[in-house]
DNA sequence: TTGAATAGTCAACACATGTCGCGTAAGCGA
DNA sequence: TCGCTTACGCGACATGTGTTGACTATTCAA
């Protein structure tokens, strides 16, 4: 990793062969054994110019990555917190729907194989989307009393365990929504009326 | 990683001495740059007898954790739900405790550089004490309609965020537990109350 | 106390990693 | 079009990895 101009356009095309390499075999191994040496094969890249884009597996992993999370991130935080608690709302489905279409992907990044920096990222980018929202004054109600970053890291971390569980164990993603949005509706709507 | 009998009294001094070895090496450098080779030094082992017992340095550091994550998991299971709003319970306040005097180490193991297979293992125990307490009947009102699993993992995945969000941003542990609590507690007796 | 079973050490192997310097060729400004 | 910049390929190097087979020493049972 030395210093590469992200806009060459050779440097593009090589970052968008190595991302394309590497969602590939994330759909065929375990994260943990996926080599420079094969992404570089399958890029068609030299070994060595890997290095001058990414330090190791886990960076590349997480920037191959990065369009998913910011959708996730994205919907989480368009959600209409007043939205009933028998129906969740048109984004919190989107976002299952585009796990559900990935589950795969998901699946080994959430994992034990899995990536400890993807799943920070996107518990991060979570966060912070929603703290953001909240900051806004597009809160939930009944929470005065609680650090803003405090109630988006446990949301963060609700939504990330939801899934987790969700694409390890299976069921339809409408199922899923339904069940996240229920956990979190009732908490909010109940804290509002009391 | 062959065949080792886990009681023989040689190959617990061994898993022992490694495992204090991760431990302190865990406090002095990130995850991803200590190498097997750096463990049997320290721990005074030859490093082929590393392989005899951990396939990886992830499954040795999982291990080194895993009475911590069971003091973790056993504590929110242990936490009356009937607990006012505005005092955590004590099991709570001693989670909290314990996360705070060993901060550093679960600031790596949930960091970007930290252990996928530690976070997957700490929301899996979370999720399964959880679930296995929801099963006995002792689950909050209002979520019947939930699967218990969900709820579970919805739990734990909440509760690793607040902590790994907290270690990284500091505070004292009884915000932290105090800002869980209300978070959970809320959404708890309000579901009740309608 | 002796002998069988086995955890540990040691040296060595093929392979992956991270990093060089050098040469080539693609891209960009004049 | 020309010339400078620089991304990339290539080969090589030291180091870490994961495994093997032979040897040593600890453990436990007879």
């Amino acid at each position: 990793m030395k210093g590469v101009n992200p806009d060459d356009p050779r440097a593009q095309r090589t970052r968008a062969r190595l991302k394309a390499a590497m969602l590939e075999l994330a759909l065929q191994q375990e994260l943990t054994s996926i080599t420079m040496s094969a992404l570089a094969k399958r890029a068609e890249v030299n070994r060595a110019t890997v290095y001058l884009h990414y330090p190791d597996v886990d960076a590349l992993v997480t920037d191959a990555m990065e369009d998913a999370v910011a959708a996730v991130a994205r919907a989480a935080a368009l959600c209409p917190l007043d939205a009933p608690r028998e129906r969740a709302p048109g984004p919190l489905v989107e976002l299952f729907e585009h796990v559900a279409v990935n589950a795969a992907l998901y699946r080994r990044m959430l994992g034990a194989h899995g990536s400890a920096r993807f799943a920070a990222r996107m518990r991060e980018r979570l966060t912070d989307e929603l703290a953001r929202r909240f900051a806004d004054g597009r809160r939930p109600a009944g929470w005065e009393d609680v650090p803003v970053g405090m109630h988006a890291a446990y949301l963060a971390g609700a939504l990330v365990g939801v899934i987790a569980h969700w694409v390890a164990d299976g069921g339809t993603s409408e199922e899923a929504a339904l069940a996240f949005w229920r956990l979190f509706r009732t908490g909010c709507q109940a804290a509002a009326g009391q």
